[in-house]
DNA sequence: CCTATAAGTAAAGTAAGCTTTACCTATAGT
DNA sequence: ACTATAGGTAAAGCTTACTTTACTTATAGG
């Protein structure tokens, strides 16, 4: 599973730790989903999507769908 | 988190046991995620999205969006 | 050179997702 | 009444998501 996270923090001038903080999980949790260590969970995703007003198929890719 | 799986599955008059063997997991797993007892994965969120041909938003649905 | 800030990483622990086995209940058909 | 099929549930165990603490590296500014 791969991300978007990276550019659309870059986009908004937000570091690792402001993301952690605005959908409430660690910054090492951040760290690890954008170095493809582990995928979120469902709602965290949800969460994600929410902050940036995009599907969540428009930040998360399914690397089997391709 | 709520969902539509039941009522998708209904739509097709698929088992649960139809369902777990389409997205690879077990029937119990189906049936824990109908009955709110779990949140599926990311992976298996893509899963059913890409079975049943909708975006992962329109299947689950995050209760503190409303 | 020193300091501050951001990012990367690792170890140990808890919590959540998922499996297997197994049993129980409900419904429908014979 | 018996059998088959679908659904519900529970316990034990494994894997993955996530936390906390802590150390390291890279970059930039004084």
């Amino acid at each position: 599973m791969k991300n978007r996270l990276k550019v659309l923090r870059a986009e908004r001038d937000w570091t690792q730790a402001d993301l952690a903080e605005a959908v409430d999980v660690s910054r090492q949790t951040i760290n690890a989903i954008e170095k493809d260590k582990f995928d979120p969970s469902l709602p965290l995703a949800f969460k994600f999507a929410r902050l940036f007003n995009l599907p969540i198929e428009e930040m998360f890719f399914d690397e089997d769908d391709r």
